[in-house]
RNA sequence: GCCCGGGUGGCCGAGCGGUUAGGCGGCGGGCUGCAGACCCGCUCUACAGGGGUUCAAAUCCCCUCCCGGGCUCCA
């Protein structure tokens, strides 16, 4: 149990750390045996499980439906790489209980004997317990499908006899890293809290959306710079928006742009959440806007307020920029006008066509984080995020 | 060995019978003293290989190669 929590907590620490929003009920497999001890009992008198010396096994043979999700066919299912326990009446079936032997250190009191669930029952009964006997969607990686998932649909539709147990099964693809899948004794895994320390967490976000959930996502350099890239871009527009708004003149309103990507983006979305269809959306939107910027001299507020409402809102639809704020120098009031006396003097260094020096002040303004553009209107300032 | 998924342009990655995906990178142009940011255009015989089916195939069928997952007591 000691060992429960602290990888449960190191888990929580992680997920916080990446913006993973907490579920409301996080049940534990072992504060259910109980539970799990009565569906066994219920599956036993429905007459689709069996009991031999201690172990509980379900009796395949009862459930037509077995195999309905991987599409597994029964010839198959009988074909086996480990030699089955003799005692089944049929290679197929699975346990639900088994007994515990000598010196087995987990282990429960049960009608059959000490021993301990088949651990494929758990997530029937937390199911049923927390959400209903029929639930909309289940997730897990595409590793689970069988016999996990597949022996959780047999159970929870045999004992209760209501089809299907889950609507939607949401299968998530597998994560490699530069090309290899991870593993301990290849050394080539990386945990999230050393991802973290090179990435922030809106970048993993944004490269784990930019490939569909089912598909294989490949951990590499070039693939964090490229998420990191269309994460700043964004940023760095809502920025400009932002700013540009409190100079705008009055008037304008949402152009078509906008409620055609969201329309798209929704669309995207509901096509079992393809978020690489959807993040293009987000960037189209960012186009426009820039676009807008470039051909307006005065934009207008309300059409500024639109793109950058609309470009925030979908991005915290995907989770990202949470916590977004317009950047702002950071600097108390005094030094930002020390910057501007600095910035005026450049101009007028520039209007005097004495660039070297102009560059200079540019260069080492650029080492403390602070990025002067020099545009049409003026130079606008932009400061690094840390 | 058997059963499921996959293999898309320099790279990432959608599409899954006919319609531009998108991004990164590269090239050219605009704006600039320069740089950057941004905009516009180009990068268009891209669809593992070989056979089919079809008026039409990246998309359907067959074979081969490669990658991933699974094949019941890890969940």
């Amino acid at each position: 149990m000691e060992l429960v929590d602290k990888y449960m907590f190191s888990f929580f620490q992680d997920m916080d750390a990446l913006g993973i929003r907490r579920p409301n009920i996080q049940p534990r497999a072992s504060m259910h045996i109980l539970d799990m001890i009565e569906m066994i009992k219920g599956l036993i008198e429905k007459g689709h499980a069996y009991v031999v010396d201690g172990n509980v096994y379900f009796d395949v043979s009862t459930f037509p439906d077995y195999g309905k999700l991987s599409g597994i066919k029964y010839e198959d299912l009988i074909k086996h790489r480990i030699e089955p326990d003799p005692r089944k009446r049929n290679p197929a079936d699975f346990a639900l209980w088994k007994k515990a032997e000598r010196g087995y250190l987990l282990k429960w009191n049960s009608p059959w004997g000490e021993g301990f669930p088949g651990w494929h029952i758990e997530c029937c009964v937390m199911v049923m317990k927390y959400l209903g006997e029929q639930i909309d969607i289940h997730g897990g990686g595409q590793e689970l499908i069988l016999p996990h998932h597949e022996n959780e649909i047999a159970q929870a539709e045999a004992y209760t006899g209501k089809k299907p147990f889950v609507k939607y099964w949401l299968h998530t693809g597998f994560l490699t890293i530069n090309g290899e899948k991870m593993s301990k004794s290849l050394g080539n895994f990386i945990s999230i809290k050393d991802a973290l320390k090179k990435y922030e967490a809106d970048v993993i976000r944004m490269f784990i959306l930019s490939a569909h959930y089912r598909s294989q996502i490949d951990y590499n350099e070039e693939s964090l710079r490229q998420a990191e890239i269309n994460l700043t871009r964004i940023r760095e527009t809502l920025d400009k928006l932002h700013e540009l708004t409190e100079e705008a003149k009055p008037g304008g309103k949402s152009p078509p742009e906008v409620e055609n990507a969201r329309k798209s983006f929704i669309e995207a979305m509901e096509d079992d959440f393809n978020t690489p269809r959807a993040l293009a959306e987000i960037r189209r939107l960012v186009r426009a806007a820039n676009s807008y910027l470039t051909t307006q001299s005065r934009p207008e507020v309300e059409t500024l307020k639109a793109y950058y409402d609309e470009i925030l809102e979908l991005s915290r639809a995907l989770g990202l920029l949470q916590d977004y704020t317009p950047k702002k120098s950071g600097y108390p009031a005094d030094v930002s006008k020390i910057l501007d006396i600095l910035l005026s003097v450049r101009e007028e260094l520039r209007k005097r066509r004495l660039y070297d020096i102009s560059d200079d002040i540019r260069n080492k303004l650029e080492k403390i984080g602070i990025i002067v553009e020099d545009t049409a209107t003026g130079p606008r300032i932009r400061f690094l995020r840390e």
